[in-house]
DNA sequence: GTAATTTCTAAACCTAACTTTAGATCAAGG
DNA sequence: CCTTGATCTAAAGTTAGGTTTAGAAATTAC
């Protein structure tokens, strides 16, 4: 056993918790470098499990994964991360969170005033002007205020 | 002019500020249903206008169409909605945001004390067991703890 | 009465985040 | 050495929530 021959795909998988193909993918999303034995077949740092950890943690967050990326960008790339550097980005992720919930809570507090009175069927009503409505969740093409329709 | 024509797709569009193609697929999915005039166009009732709206405001909220059309089911089919009829509804759409929240900042609360630490590597962190995960953003298949992958 | 709009349907296309499939290669156990 | 299990790549399939396109029919406007 060399000191160092680094987690086979599958090993990190059971590690993780997450799918073979998941962690392929989320390495064409650019989230994770594996390295690549002999055979070409991917290795990974024990450290992988734990970056692989934050993505999971970050999605329930609601992050995308570019935005995770970009997220993760901040660890430094020359050394394996310190509990300290992870603590760090945590910050960053902790902002997005803090105004995740702010949003909800304020469209929380209008509804009950809205719902049932006439601004309900006005486009200036309170809970038509979130800030991040057009990333606020799901997928694909979607038409929001300010993002004129064809027709 | 009838007393009751009803709104054309195109008028009931601009009213919400909806695509047309966006109406046409709500019906297909159950939220809305529109009847058709001698030529076979649809035309909606003014209370539609609500109606879209709430489905707006419960897609911000992050409900599913699935889920809004569950909520909407709860509305009298046989009258036009009064407004308490709205309020009504909007109690349960209040629960779930109620409930959304209060995820969000027990994961937050959490976050603080979990990156950094050992815990981030374990499937038993607080942060890996929220209740409505699956379904929390995002679309497509998704593995998630409890929900076992092929490979 | 004709031209310009709208609307109709069905089917294809789009993004995000993955999974599945197929056929080939690698690695490990006996 | 051979067999079994793990990996590899590339491409296609899936879901949610819509949009786009194409050709045809209905409405509206003049």
């Amino acid at each position: 056993m060399a000191v160092s021959e680094g987690l086979a795909i599958g090993a990190l998988a059971r590690r993780t918790g997450l799918a073979v193909s998941a962690i392929r993918y989320y390495e064409a999303q650019g989230l994770i470098t594996p390295w690549r034995n002999a055979g070409g077949q991917r290795r990974y740092q024990r450290a992988d499990i734990r970056r692989l950890s934050f993505v999971m943690i970050a999605q329930q967050f609601g992050l995308t994964l570019p935005e995770i990326r970009e997220v993760l960008s901040d660890l430094p790339g020359n050394r394996t991360p310190t509990p300290q550097d992870w603590k760090d980005i945590s910050v960053s992720l902790r902002a997005r969170l803090d105004q995740r919930i702010d949003t909800l809570t304020r469209l929380r507090d209008n509804l009950d005033g809205c719902i049932g009175c006439g601004c309900l069927s006005l486009p200036k009503c309170a809970l038509y002007n979130p800030d991040d409505r057009a990333k606020s969740h799901g997928s694909g093409p979607r038409y929001l205020m300010g993002d004129a329709p064809k027709t």
